[in-house]
DNA sequence: TTCGATGCAAAGAATTTGCACGCCA
DNA sequence: TGGCGTGCAAATTCTTTGCATCGAA
C-alpha cells in the first residue's frame, strides 16, 4: 500500500532534496510531512500553528524559508487566494491538480478541479508570449452560507 | 470622438462616486483619471509614482483609501498577480475583461483575453458550490526575453 | 459652516534577513 | 569536524489607521 498512496508527494520531496546534497533537519521533514498530509492549500502561519500543535514547533522564518526553498524546486506552488496572505500547496503531477473557490465575505477556500478549463488553458498556453509554467485560477464569489444572508 | 472613447469608465466612475453623496477632492479626480487611460493593472506604487510625475502628487495613504473604495464600489478590481503586492485595475465592461501573464523572473505583466477560457468559466460556475462573482486566471512563466538566458 | 477628503506620520501585518548555535553527513 | 539548517530577533515592505487640516457643497 506504501507503493500505492495517492501520490507519494513526500517521498518525491524528500528525495529531491536529499538529491540536492542538502542535510535533512527536522524542522523541514516536519513540514514536508504535514504538506503530505494536505490536500489544499495553506498559509504559513496556518502551518506554523499546524506544526506547533502536531509534530513539533517550527520557527515562522524557517517555513518561509523551507517554503521558499520548496517553490524553487517546484515541489510547491505558492498560490494568492484571497486577498492577502500567500497559501503554498503540494505541486502533485497526474490528479491531484486542481484550483480555487474562495469565499469573499468569510474566507474559506474550497479546491475544485476542471477538464474544460485545463484543456482551454494549455491550448492558450501555446499561444501566448510567455513560456507558461504554470497557472492559477481562482473564482471568488460567496459560499453558499454567507449567500443565504 | 469623446462619445465614442473605448468605454468612459472614468465618467461612469465619477458618477457613480457623485451619486453616493460625496465630496470631489482632487486627489480622487486625479487617480480616477489616471485609471482611466491605463489598459491593464497598477500597484499602489505605481500609482503614487504615476501621479507625482504627472497630474499631481497624491499620499500613499490616500491611494490605498481611494482604491478601497473604488474597489468597494466595484468600480476597479483588486488582482493578487505576481508574487508580492497587490494590483488595481478598472473593471470595463465589455471587452475590456483579460487575464494575465506574469514574468517570474522579471516580473512583467500583460494582459491576454480568451473566449474559449471564458467559456469554460462560465460553465464551470454554474456547477460550483459558491456564487461566482468575478474570476482571476494568472498564467506564469518566462517571458519572451528571460526565457532567453 | 459643516462634514467628508486628504496629507503626514505612526502603527500593523506578513515576509525577509543577520547572526549564533546545533545537528546531519 | 565542517557546513548547512534552524531559531530568535531585528529589519523591510506593503498596507492601514489616527489625527489635524483643507476644501467642496
Amino acid at each position: 500500500m506504501s507503493a500505492r498512496t495517492p501520490d507519494g508527494w513526500g517521498a518525491h520531496a524528500q528525495q529531491v532534496l536529499a538529491q540536492s546534497g542538502r542535510h535533512s533537519g527536522k524542522a523541514r521533514k516536519a513540514l514536508v510531512a504535514l504538506l503530505d498530509g494536505q490536500s489544499c492549500a495553506l498559509s504559513a502561519i496556518e502551518i506554523e500553528d499546524m506544526l506547533r500543535e502536531g509534530s513539533r514547533p517550527v520557527a515562522r522564518a524557517s517555513i518561509y524559508r523551507i517554503l521558499d526553498e520548496l517553490e524553487r524546486l517546484r515541489l510547491v506552488q505558492k498560490v494568492q487566494v484571497g486577498q492577502d496572505m500567500a497559501r503554498y500547496e503540494p505541486i502533485r503531477t497526474g490528479d491531484g491538480h486542481h484550483h480555487h473557490l474562495v469565499c469573499d465575505s468569510c474566507g474559506t477556500v474550497i479546491p475544485f478541479s476542471d477538464r474544460e478549463l485545463e484543456s482551454a488553458i494549455r491550448k492558450l498556453s501555446r499561444r501566448v508570449p510567455i513560456e507558461v509554467a504554470e497557472h492559477e485560477i481562482v473564482l471568488h464569489g460567496a459560499c453558499e452560507t454567507c449567500a443565504e444572508t
